[in-house]
DNA sequence: CATGGCGGTACCCATTTCGTAACCACGGCA
DNA sequence: TGCCGTGGTTACGAAATGGGTACCGCCATG
């Protein structure tokens, strides 16, 4: 996403912060950004919370999310190591088998997703009926 | 909790499930992801964020938000406006004045999105620092 | 020997997202 | 007379996202 780097305020100052409630964004490094990014994927958040209970091997995942291709599993994996949320700890048996698990940071988001997939579950009837009042006078 | 009789049902019914901490998410009509791919999107959230004060015009939220352009602010207004985050109400002035303001749907999303706000802040430097580690040995 | 599970990688394609630029009607201002 | 602000829409592209298919070495089993 950090392309396009626009020129208007950033020849001023250097940064482009946007006030909202009081509060300073800046948007070229805003951190909500930063983790939306990353845990707003298509497969992110349903894995972490897969993972919930305790660790799981990549066939186990990929048995346990039906849909997802062996590549897209690669790198959702992939990424959510990368920033820290889960370890991939590889056992060197016979076929040597790949294992992972949430660290403390991966754990200490699962509040913040549980808040969300409660909002979710309780209003999501409310945005589809939105969303068909909406489309209906087209 | 995970034995294996978990896909048998989805593979006879036609619908896709996958369980994860007990409870079961139907992966086409998923209210979590429909819910993420709405406020997902690059200024969604911001924008909620920008109305929880109080009502704003088009124009004060392009100048509140330098950055975004006058397509995007339309189009997330017109997202958002249509899943029912937010009111559309036009006064017959003599330029016409549009003002966008939070609906009850859009209000209770707060709480939610200052969850998440805050995780954020308080781990962005863990996040970053792990993927600089992980970047590291490549 | 062939097949299947394991844990991937490489290549290519479709869709979505985001952005730039141009244009619109309307009125006020100098 | 041209320019600015208000609140948009449309056309056009670049880039990211998501996914399909094939392939890899390794090992065990039949």
């Amino acid at each position: 996403m950090g392309t396009a780097m626009n020129k208007a305020t950033a020849a001023v100052k250097g940064e482009r912060v946007a006030v909202i409630c009081g509060v300073p964004f800046d948007i070229d490094n805003c951190p909500v950004r930063d983790v939306m990014d990353n845990i707003g994927g298509k497969w992110n958040s349903l894995m972490i919370l897969s993972l919930a209970d305790g660790p799981l091997r990549f066939s186990q995942l990929r048995r346990l999310i039906p849909d997802i291709s062996q590549r897209m599993l690669t790198q959702t994996l992939r990424d959510l190591q990368r920033d820290g949320y889960l370890n991939r700890t590889v056992y060197p048996t016979q076929p040597p088998s790949v294992e992972y698990s949430l660290t403390d940071l991966g754990h200490s988001f699962l509040p913040v997703l549980k808040v969300f997939v409660d909002w979710s579950l309780e209003n999501h009837d409310a945005i589809r009926k939105a969303r068909t009042a909406f489309d209906a006078p087209a």
